[in-house]
RNA sequence: GCGGGAGUAGCUCAGUUGGUAGAGCGUCAGCCUUCCAAGCUGAAUGUCGCCAGUUCGAACCUGGUCUCCCGCUCCA
């Protein structure tokens, strides 16, 4: 009996850790590069034979725990091309049109208007320090209201800022970004890290992708693909309710397709410009929003822990800047092999998704509360999980090389039983005498409750690190007892442990370790 | 987009001063019949990322281009 001796997952180089997560997903049939035989696409992947089964898997354990298990939590799939007045409401129209501008010295890119804000702060620290003296100099008689209102210097200071931000957003308004330039320039803004005054000129991008509906040109629309799901449950909000016979509080949610012309897509499938979101939107009554930002932050940071992995991997980071809807907002960050970044979001909306359409459509999108006997915009309370991300964090963390007693090593794709591809292999001990047949009529059995695979290429030992690798959970072996009293030995992936069960409780023993359910009910 | 590094078999990589490619692992077939990868025999697989240029001749030199990784930037 082989036991694992030291257990350590290779993180001499974190570098060298995410190269092997990389290829490891392509070797195994996880993750390809998109059109790989043209010399791919930037930034985007295809999921192959044993990767589509993992996202499928995360994707349904999401959906259970969100929908099936919570009764006042519905679902929808809406569609990715949406009325264009859709992105004018949300805001995306004007906040995911960055004006971007670079320094030819030092190389660095800044938003062109952030760098005018930013001296706008400069100016008003000046202000601040004039305060500041005057209150030493006056002293307890020093009326700060009075002294804004009259002090010359403060004046001028005041005049120019306003000034300043009033003529950026008249330019940035205008999409006259050559006035940008002139701006930065007639500021004589520099570098903030190498006070280099280079600047290319400023550039619009815009991180929607645009399309068009309709196939002769002329008559076409354009349009927009999705940046976020979120915006196809707040436009169904009103239909959902009343059909659905929904109270609030209540949760729609939907998985599917979103796109960003990001500038940088990096870092494998960690940011890509297709991607898929599991998003749910929670209507609440205004004022109780505290709650259950509280609520979800601590349902979710729980459905992700009920996996299994090290609760070390999982922090919450608070934003102090938050975004124009929202009124608080954290996200889950776990420890990718480049560190923690962002894996799910929380944020608490507040009605400026629903009202905004409501001015746009000149629609109502109300709730009637009859506690209260009025209605209400409900306010949102909303998480949001890149799917491809708790992809990339559970399989980064599952791919482990373990050394054994023998001194042999041997890497194990540790994917919780639940999601793993496949959930049985199953062998015959050697290629005659009948057991062949017998192990093909137990995957014929199987089959209908789970996916198991047959292999009998090579030596028992070899297709049990095989099936390690691409993770599959159980390895079940006929052997010539098998003949005598119908029972084999199921192997255990992570504890490499067999035990002989009869051929007809396979079913009971696989379940209880794949099922969903027994994962869920650990929340 | 800028800067740095890289691209040779499915994966990891070697390839001498330029003479049209190799290894290990993996895969496949067979032998062996063995419960934890590495026993034997055999086989398949590359327009050396792509396109030009220099040269008698380019994986190697030059230019362009595509893609990946890292940093900057951005991230509803």
């Amino acid at each position: 009996m082989f036991e694992v001796v030291v257990y350590f997952c290779s993180m001499a180089n974190t570098e060298d850790q995410f190269k092997r997560v990389i290829s490891h997903a392509k070797e195994y049939g996880y993750v390809f590069q998109s059109s790989d035989i043209y010399d791919g696409l930037s930034a985007v992947y295809d999921y192959a034979q044993n990767g589509v089964e993992l996202k499928k898997n995360i994707r349904d354990y999401w959906w259970k725990a969100m929908v099936q298990l919570n009764d006042n939590i519905v679902g929808i799939d809406s569609a990715i091309f949406m009325h264009p007045t859709t992105w004018k409401a949300s805001g995306h129209v004007d906040a995911f049109n960055d004006p971007l501008i670079d320094n030819k010295d030092s190389k660095k890119r800044y938003r062109a208007d952030v760098l005018v804000e930013d001296y706008c702060l400069k100016i008003e620290a000046k202000i601040n320090k004039e305060v500041l003296k005057a209150t030493k100099r006056f002293g307890e008689n020093f009326n700060k209201e009075e002294f804004l209102a009259t002090n010359q210097r403060v004046l001028a200071y005041q005049e120019k800022i306003n000034s300043i931000l009033k003529r950026l957003g008249q330019s940035l308004e205008k999409e006259d970004l050559h006035d940008v330039k002139q701006l930065i320039e007639e500021l004589d803004i520099s570098d903030p890290l190498s006070g280099s005054k280079n600047w290319t000129d400023v550039k619009q991008f815009n991180l929607m992708f645009g399309t068009k509906l309709g196939a002769s040109s002329d008559s076409a629309m354009d349009l927009f693909l999705r940046p976020e799901t979120a915006q196809g449950i707040f436009v169904n909000f009103s239909n959902i309710q009343k059909t659905g016979r929904m109270k609030i509080p209540f949760g729609i949610a939907q998985t599917g397709k979103a796109f960003r012309n990001e500038i940088v897509a990096r870092q494998f499938i960690f940011r890509m410009r297709e991607f898929e979101q599991m998003e749910m939107q929670f209507f609440i009554k205004p004022g109780t929003q505290q709650h259950w930002y509280q609520y979800w932050k601590e349902a979710r940071m729980k459905w992700h822990l009920s996996l299994g992995m090290q609760p070390e991997n999982y922090r919450f980071h608070d934003h102090e800047k938050l975004a124009h809807y929202a009124d608080a907002a954290s996200d889950i960050e776990f420890d990718f092999p480049f560190g923690f970044k962002e894996l799910e979001g929380i944020h608490s909306r507040t009605d400026f998704d629903l009202k905004a359409h409501e001015e746009f459509s000149g629609k109502k999108l109300q709730f009637f509360d009859h506690e209260e006997n009025k209605s209400y915009v409900p306010y949102v309370l909303e998480t949001s999980i890149g799917l491809d991300r708790m992809f990339l964090a559970v399989f980064s963390k599952a791919l482990q090389v373990e050394e054994l007693e023998n001194n042999t090593t041997r890497t194990v794709l540790k994917l919780p039983a639940v999601l793993a591809p496949t959930k049985a292999a199953v062998f015959p001990l050697i290629k005659r005498d009948g057991l062949p047949e017998l192990a093909r009529g137990i995957v014929d059995e199987l089959k209908w409750d789970f996916n198991v695979i047959y292999d009998e290429k090579d030596a028992v030992g070899k297709r049990y690190r095989r099936q390690d690798a691409v993770g599959t959970p159980f390895c079940i072996t006929v052997d010539h007892e098998t003949l005598e009293n119908n029972t084999v030995t199921i192997r255990q992936r992570d504890s490499m442990s067999q035990k002989r069960v009869n051929v007809k409780d396979l079913k009971a023993i696989i379940s209880e370790e794949v099922d969903v359910k027994h994962w869920l009910k650990k929340i």
